[in-house]
DNA sequence: TAGAGCAGTTGAATCGTTTTAACGCTTGGG
DNA sequence: CCCAAGCGTTAAAACGATTCAACTGCTCTA
């Protein structure tokens, strides 16, 4: 069982342990010839430097906690691969934990980070655990906050506002003449999913002729949403909504498939029209392509790990708050 | 910035170092009153040991490695879910990497292992690397093949019989009365395409009155299948199959959908019943619900870490190849 | 009462890497 | 000709948890 250590390239190459550290961390201050005779002895032998001890040493890790509330949207996903990419770029991994929407779980979550001196910690928080980031932060550990701004202004958050995006989603159903609207959405304690709602209504609001339903769901998915779609065939055609907003895409594709079951003959988009949330991937390739509103969920990792980099480098630095605007994407099925 | 080791735990407990490491690991060592004195020391200093230093003594560290050919295949990610129920059970983390068939990342992500001396390593390999592994193995590492047989029958081994499921398929449409079969699959150099082919074809071979055509694609996605989808929407009606193998769920997903087209009015299964292959969630929540070959996916991640574990405790045991069944989930895109 | 036995505790050694102060040597400027 | 500066290298001191042999007080037994 061959455990080979600095110790045995040294000894190999002739130098001491400290060249050869230097030949792997700072190969400048090391002559070339040096150099070639330590580097071709880690290659004989296959030499693989112990991230422990080098951990140990170094007082942090060379990776970052994500903590999100459910790995199965593809939302969080996307920002994770945003987050890795950026990461990647200064030598650091990302490790992915996943809390659904759990407390105990966010916490067992930071207590493992915490034993893992991970370089920072990014989080889209679900309970109340302010005083537990600041803890982290006094033990130097940068926290960044994601996908929601935070109450205490001493942290750094990068969100996307969720408000502006129901607003953005329920503006172009009016615009498409759309008269009759159903947000089918649910559980209202998401606080996504409240904001969403709140966006409607503004957009409602300044449109007297424009009715809002709302109906209710348990939970996010498909299974929910063909179960408001299959409600919804139930109804006298006459008292259908000519247009649904569904709170992400999982529903909306689930809206989608109740309405073309076959034997109905729901057109969509010219007898109700839909609307999702997200621009998952599965969106363009549905059936009818879904028209979704869209959040630059890469581009929000990679600024979170941005700014936790830089805060973890200075902890001085000033807390920053960034507000990403969603954005409409206008397909099939809200185009008449 | 308050720093805790057992250094500081030791001092305001009124003991030594080695007691506090006894209390958190072999608490029956130490007297009762001790354990709550140093317990209350940890609680007030909010102490929380560094796993680095851990493991650096250990030597290993409580981590195993997964790496897979694709993330965003569902089954893959639902194997990752029974390999980390395994591993938690033994306090241990699973850390995914994604090799996306690429021989550099492949490599890429057991230097990182072995840099952080995993407890063992889980691998669905692409590249030839069983030379790579048996270093790993060399230095102490254990490793399991997972979703694929090894060449060298001195590794363990946890997969599915591909063969056997593609057979399983066919055979199924065949009993429903099909008699005109087409496989949708590619690129042939996955070795699960082919064997899902092989065993399609096995099916075929004895029965003199069916037909088996083979529609390439080139990569298992719902985009291809629709291509797919599209093709045989094109062909008159007398030359297409009445029965449809997609390699996989996502593929036959893309079909369903091409198939479905408003304004086509092809009846499924009426006219072309189709059959999938994982059983991936949203398999039941098609449009039409789908029929598939069931993995025991999970199960197959909970068997790995199970003898990855047997063989990190002690690695003169004996490997073992083990192969898992699949099995028909018959649901309305078949049933006649 | 000496000695064995035991439970509880200690302190030093250890893991492998990185960093830092110090070393010897050469070179160029004054 | 001396000194300062620079270069390449070394040895030793960290980092923090775990383990193990040694030691302390005990009690129990012969």
């Amino acid at each position: 069982m061959a455990v080979v250590s600095v110790r045995d390239v040294a000894e190999r190459a002739g130098v001491s342990v400290g060249t050869v550290s230097n030949v792997m961390n700072h190969p400048e201050k090391v002559s070339v010839a040096t150099v070639a005779r330590v580097r071709s002895a880690i290659g004989d032998l296959g030499f693989i430097r112990n991230d422990a001890a080098r951990q140990l040493r170094d007082g942090r890790s060379k990776t970052i906690g994500l903590i999100v509330l459910d790995v199965r949207n593809p939302f969080f996903t996307d920002v994770a691969r945003g987050a890795e990419d950026q990461a990647a770029a200064s030598g650091l991994t990302v490790i992915l934990g996943n809390s659904d929407e759990d407390t105990g779980r966010e916490s067992t979550y930071l207590d493992l980070f915490e034993q893992q001196r991970v370089h920072g910690v990014l989080i889209s928080p679900f309970g109340e655990i302010t005083a537990r980031l600041q803890r982290l932060r006094q033990r130097g550990i940068a926290t960044v906050l994601v996908d929601r701004t935070s109450d205490d202004l001493s942290f750094s958050s990068v969100s996307v506002d969720d408000v502006a995006g129901g607003r953005l989603a329920v503006e172009h159903l009016i615009s498409q003449g759309r008269r009759r609207i159903a947000y089918v959405g649910g559980p209202m304690e998401i606080r996504q999913v409240a904001d969403r709602l709140e966006g409607a209504r503004h957009a409602v609001a300044v449109n007297p002729d424009v009715t809002l339903e709302v109906i209710r769901i348990d939970a996010l998915s498909v299974l929910e949403g063909r179960a408001a779609g299959a409600e919804i065939l139930t109804r006298l055609p006459a008292r259908r909504p000519d247009a649904i907003f569904a709170a992400n895409d999982l529903v909306a594709m689930g809206v989608l498939q109740a309405l073309m079951m076959q034997g109905h003959g729901i057109e969509i988009p010219d007898q109700i029209a839909l609307i999702g949330y997200d621009d998952i991937d599965f969106a363009a390739a549905a059936v009818v392509p879904l028209s979704s509103i869209r959040q630059p969920s890469a581009l929000i990792g990679q600024t979170a790990v941005e700014i936790l980099l830089a805060e973890a480098a200075d902890s001085t630095i000033d807390p920053r708050q960034i507000v990403f605007q969603p954005e409409l994407v206008v397909r099939a099925s809200t185009r008449r």
